[in-house]
DNA sequence: CTGAAAGCGCTTACAG
DNA sequence: CTGAAAGCGCTTACAG
């Protein structure tokens, strides 16, 4: 393996020098920086991660944890964190949290103490005081996208604005008998975003005099499957709900499959709404409440690139902007939004839009 | 931060024994390591990675490499990596490779090359003689799952054998005018398993005295929705086909609701197969050959385990199978193959399984 | 602008 | 079984 002392003897010059030489840090006189720099180049030197990170205690390396890998939403989100990261030469570690409890604390014990990055970011997680102690003594920046962390600085899309948005376009459309599938209580105990997504919906619907029934409530595990099974439930009573709002683009395209093996016309007989932005929305030509995922990924990454390069972000104007204005830039019109990052320790709000396609439209009556 | 000296004080050893009990490397009088382990519980001790990895040139750190982390076939097998390696403590980095030729180069000369990891995983690449250069230089296990690298030990699904079996079986049925959507040429630079599959398709067909004309050959893009474009194009030949073999299971997904939409029943009017063992293909009764991507991410980790903990493997029995008759035994019987590993450095063959759902039946004729 | 040297926090022969 | 000390490959005051 080729050290900074075989660059050092082949440029002539001190190993110091090379380090300033590479990193930019220190002043070089630009001869010995072109010495430097060939002979690295020659060499095929790259520094040593674990030698650079001890002398400095920066490891260019950004951890992100997530619930689940392999679904949908957090690979998504990833790969905003990615295309974030990736650019400004940081590395990503992943910590994926795993179901048992005893392997979950080895995760935040252990895994998340070893130092290895220099900031980390929690995507859709509820942190027991444990864990969330464990990534404060980090004394790292770290980020929360979604999740209800109150003492983490969480970026999240505000779902109680995102729960009105959709009651208010399906009234708005002439619809008063509307059901909702949600999250099922167990499932909701880890995310809690769904209930949000409820309360808002429920509370809009309840300002227009429309009441959202236990029959038109059906409990799911957002998968599509999960939102076939609980459309085919609710177009079973015998007052069929004119709308559906589904809490995820999933189980919103599975409520569309559903109604159309019942008989059921999308959307002359119903309309479904969902939550997303998933890729294959388009293809169902599904209206949803788009939440931009991967810019999510990418606004965690922008944050967590302020905080360790406080300097070089005010270089780049486009990260600039301050967390709230940049989230109101973006929003687009037909974008609601309810309070401001309430209850929540310096927040920012993530933006989303209603995106009308075609499985809304007024009710056929 | 609480670092070896600490605890080292608090237990009243040196820091060699801190190290050595907490280790488990070396010799500690039972007394003593309790005593270290009290320690270093009480003030929540945990080795930095940067002085271990210095001190030792081991990270506990694995590297996957992968061309898009958020599709759902290389978030399956990231998730079968995390999922061989977090319960051995191994961390995963992530690298992603970009799109731009520029980018992309940056991820393999220097990303790659700080030392970060203790082996890689390269998922589904086709790497140039620098890129496979640069990974073999790192000096440490490096294993490919799927592509075509010659010089890297890789684990991959014999597609040729793939496309046979989807053959056999629509032939077994008594298909005789049989389509095939695969991927278009530029796609397929990347990756080359496509071809691979439809060789071995196309060689059955013509063994069978069937032809895959050029009418009956439709490209796409991978996805759902470029398969759905693709079948609708198939089914509106003049002399339509009976069946089809797709490349994925989400072009075969998009298929069959292009059928549907078209008003040809599946399986009645058209047999659909697919490839993977999508998630999604339960959902629609999918026929498909499951490649199990999860499965393949743990193989991964395994062989990574192997190379870098010989002993602790060879401790564990069940991994203790050489490569060819680990995949042998879980070969089930439905699965054909055709020679194993032909052209490959050190090759281990994966497992494949062909899972008869309800989109394939005889022809109606 | 450049170099000698200390130090980052561990691990591991080497002695004892 | 245990400790003193060198060394892993860098970086960064400190001098000059």
């Amino acid at each position: 393996m080729v050290s900074i002392d075989d660059v050092a003897r082949l440029a002539q010059v001190s190993t110091a020098t090379v380090s300033r030489a590479l990193s930019g840090r220190g002043t070089v006189s630009a001869a010995t920086r072109e010495r430097v720099l060939r002979a690295a180049d020659r060499l095929g030197y790259v520094v040593s991660a674990a030698a650079s990170s001890l002398a400095t205690g920066r490891t260019r390396n950004v951890g992100v944890v997530v619930p689940h890998i392999d679904r949908w939403f957090f690979s998504t989100v990833l790969g905003g964190v990615a295309a974030g990261l990736g650019p400004r030469g940081y590395d990503i570690t992943l910590y994926a949290v795993p179901e048992d409890a005893e392997a979950r604390r080895a995760v935040f014990e252990t895994a998340v103490r070893r130092r290895r990055v220099d900031a980390m970011i929690a995507v859709s997680l509820k942190l027991d005081d444990d864990e969330t102690r464990s990534l404060l003594e980090l004394d790292l920046p770290v980020i929360a996208i979604g999740g209800p962390n109150p003492r983490l600085a969480t970026l999240a899309v505000d779902d109680d604005a995102v729960g009105r948005t959709a009651a208010r376009h399906l009234l708005d459309l002439g619809h008063r008998r509307i059901a909702h599938i949600g999250a099922a209580p167990e499932f909701d105990r880890e995310f809690r975003i769904p209930t949000q997504r409820r309360q808002g919906f429920e509370a809009t619907l309840a300002d227009a005099g429309v009441s959202l029934t236990t029959a038109l409530f059906a409990p799911a595990d957002f998968t599509l499957e999960g939102g076939a099974r609980a459309a085919t439930q609710l177009l079973r009573e015998r007052d069929r709900p004119t709308a559906i709002f589904a809490a995820s683009d999933e189980m919103a395209i599975g409520a569309v499959l559903a109604a159309r093996d019942a008989g059921v016309r999308v959307p002359e007989d119903l309309s479904v709404v969902g939550v997303d932005g998933h890729e294959l929305g388009e293809f169902f030509h599904l209206t949803t409440i788009d939440q931009r995922p991967h810019g999510q990924g990418e606004r965690a990454a922008a944050e967590v690139l302020r905080a360790l390069e406080p300097t070089a972000s005010a270089a780049a104007p486009a990260d600039d902007v301050p967390l709230s204005a940049a989230s109101e830039a973006s929003w687009s019109q037909e974008v609601g939004h309810g309070e401001r990052g309430a209850g929540r320790g310096r927040a920012g709000v993530l933006p989303f839009e209603l995106v009308v396609r075609e499985t809304t439209a007024p009710p056929a009556g």
